[in-house]
DNA sequence: CGTGTGCTTGAGTACCGTCAACCACGGTGG
DNA sequence: CCACCGTGGTTGACGGTACTCAAGCACACG
């Protein structure tokens, strides 16, 4: 995993217009708002949810720092879901139309953009795998690789460890379970020497068993191998 | 819903190479393949799919006329998932280099083709949401409000019938349910007088109250108003 | 007329949800 | 300093939704 040349990210940060510090659980974007930027995460953790009646959330994806907040504001008006921040985060925003404009001069951040887009695409396919398929645990599991795996292509991890700030609350609600079943369920990887989970840190001891035991395959991941995250460090140099 | 300009599909229909005629349940692309063409469906239902051991099958997402197979293929090389029809299909073939020079002259089918994968993603999301919080008979719902108004923005409904090739093996595996469990659950729709699925062809006989138990909300799809689907009129005439 | 595919039904079970209570910890304020 | 409170995590009992296994049915097709 590359980042974007030096050039490229310089004049990214140059366009940028504000940038904004969210504290843990607040909304970014909500369902149904029309936004005029185009905003992407810096620093910290999100996530794209929606509510049903009831009391009902599903967590559709985590954001990790290079992603993008919003979809595409030119052609895809109105939010169809909300973005929040599980941890504290940063995002950068830019207008959206002279961002466009920006793009297309510049065709290795467009390429990079699209490739991130792609990538959601196929993370959200295997989610869609992951809640259809896959029981509590192999979900559980699941998550936990795609997330260190991730975050290991954007240098995030130290060793077998990485941050990993979901209440339990919120990782029923990405799985598709209720809290009670995923406190069992981490016990039970717990107890079976697989992973340490305490306070915002994961610890991962035994990754080729839990990619044995999740079906995991990194391969809808690493399709390509630049990324925006690179803007985190660059944003704080300045 | 309105499609592209005349000028656009009959530039884009002389760009055209194969055209390849599929049986019902044939595969169009496999997993880890790496084709080197870009594939448009123009008629008949396909869906994508995933493969886990032990049987187990999940599909990610249905295609109607005028969706794409293949993702970009010039980003992203090799399919992370499978392709195949449900129906009898018939697929148009282009070469990715010439055709994606080819959308660099045409910004309005370029468009088209990104907001058809902004609407692909939001799909994406949805289902995650049926499978990670509706029960069997809301999802099942949901599946045929979805299908049904995706089939109407493409001028493919009679009335309130449709089309509907699954078999309820085929629903189950979209639906994350076993078959016995679909079967059940369409007979809880059809005793409420809510819906006939009789061969191949499905009656929704009572679109509010289908809408209102499953939560269905059909703003994910309606964000933007031009469809490929109309190629298939098109080609049908040469 | 047999065979296969897809649909239907029944019985038994397991996974996971709900409800409810309790614990551990950190922060706040009296 | 310590009582208080809130959040997040843990545990137990119970129940329901949905799965598995198994058999039978209906229809299309050769």
């Amino acid at each position: 995993m590359t980042s974007l040349a030096d050039a490229d990210t310089r004049a990214l940060l140059k366009l940028a217009g504000e940038v904004r510090r969210f504290g843990p659980r607040e909304d970014i974007l909500i369902e149904s708002e029309n936004p005029a930027e185009v905003g992407f995460l810096l620093q910290g953790y999100g996530f794209r949810y929606k509510l049903l009646g009831g009391g009902r959330r599903q967590i559709t994806a985590h954001l990790l720092p290079g992603d993008s907040c919003s979809p595409d504001p030119l052609l895809w008006p109105a939010m169809d879901h909300s973005v929040a921040t599980l941890s504290p985060a940063t995002v950068v925003w830019f207008r959206s139309d002279t961002f466009f404009n920006f793009l297309a001069d510049h065709p290795a951040i467009e390429r990079a953009l699209r490739w991130s887009a792609l990538t959601e695409g196929a993370i959200s396919r295997e989610w869609v795998v992951n809640l259809g398929q896959r029981t509590a645990s192999e979900r559980l599991a699941h998550l936990l690789c795609e997330t260190f795996c991730r975050l290991e292509m954007i240098g995030m991890t130290q060793g077998d460890s990485c941050e990993f700030p979901l209440t339990q609350a919120e990782l029923a609600d990405t799985l598709g379970l209720s809290t009670v079943h995923v406190n069992r369920t981490l016990q039970d990887l717990r107890r079976g020497g697989l992973i340490t989970l305490r306070g915002k840190t994961l610890i991962l001891h035994d990754l080729p068993t839990l990619w044995r035991m999740s079906i995991f395959n990194p391969r809808y991941l690493q399709q390509h191998d630049v990324s925006l995250a690179g803007l985190n460090a660059a944003a704080a140099q300045d």
